[in-house]
DNA sequence: TACAACATTAGAGTATAGTCTATACTTGCA
DNA sequence: TGCAAGTATAGACTATACTCTAATGTTGTA
């Protein structure tokens, strides 16, 4: 597909989608059949690489970070352990996260509870 | 205390301390009895402040977020209901954000485990 | 075949959140 | 009193992640 259809595929506009390919993290490729035009083509596996990079943005992971995890994932770049070790701390900072998160809510939550008390 | 103070105090550079007091997130006073200079004197609010905001920060949250969690927290520019209205979107944006890590969480885990399945 | 719609590239512009520099006081201590 | 260290302000600079514009070429359809 082109990059319009991919763009309506992921919600995610065509400039967006050429910055990510800038940043390294998809990769089009150019049909050698046709010579009249410089179009780039792209699978499945970047409909969904641009899903994954959507929800990993979401949760605050960089561009580099989400560049690391599309390699472990998709590419034969690293061996086997490297992988496993990037897995492995992308798992962690997730934990973090999740802990941080909860500590927030806590505080949020019981200061809420003092708002209510001074209420009544 | 003066801002070299309470950037040891809270770790965090005198630079981005007027950065924050710029945006508004925090407030120095300038003593009325001193009249020759205008430095700027911080209270133990600040100290806590600072804080809250480098842990509201670190999950993600927007100085603009973080200002209006701090004007819940601290000022009576809102009335209870407001107050209590802003506390409850943190609360929930910060559930959101809980489920999409335990989400991405489980899809790095099963990707993890197909990748120490295929190693074998 | 005209022309609207789509594609590419380079590069400029924007928003967020700092980070640093220059300039100009003020303070505290030897 | 000299002077290093601290303070304030304005404004320039940086990094990240887009977002948009301009120029130019290609494709598909009436």
């Amino acid at each position: 597909m082109l990059i319009n259809e991919l763009s309506k595929r992921t919600g995610i506009t065509a400039h967006t989608i050429r910055f990510y390919e800038k940043s390294g993290l998809i990769k089009g490729k150019r049909k050698e059949e046709i010579k009249s035009n410089k179009y780039f083509h792209y699978d499945e596996e970047t409909v969904e690489k641009l899903e994954l990079i959507r929800d990993a943005k979401s949760i605050g992971f960089t561009i580099s970070e989400i560049g690391q995890l599309l390699e472990a994932w998709y590419s034969n770049k690293f061996s086997i352990e490297k992988k496993l070790a990037i897995l492995d701390e992308k798992i962690i900072s997730i934990d973090e996260k999740i802990k941080q998160l909860k500590d927030m809510k806590k505080l949020v939550s019981d200061f809420k509870k003092s708002v209510e008390t001074d209420a009544c």
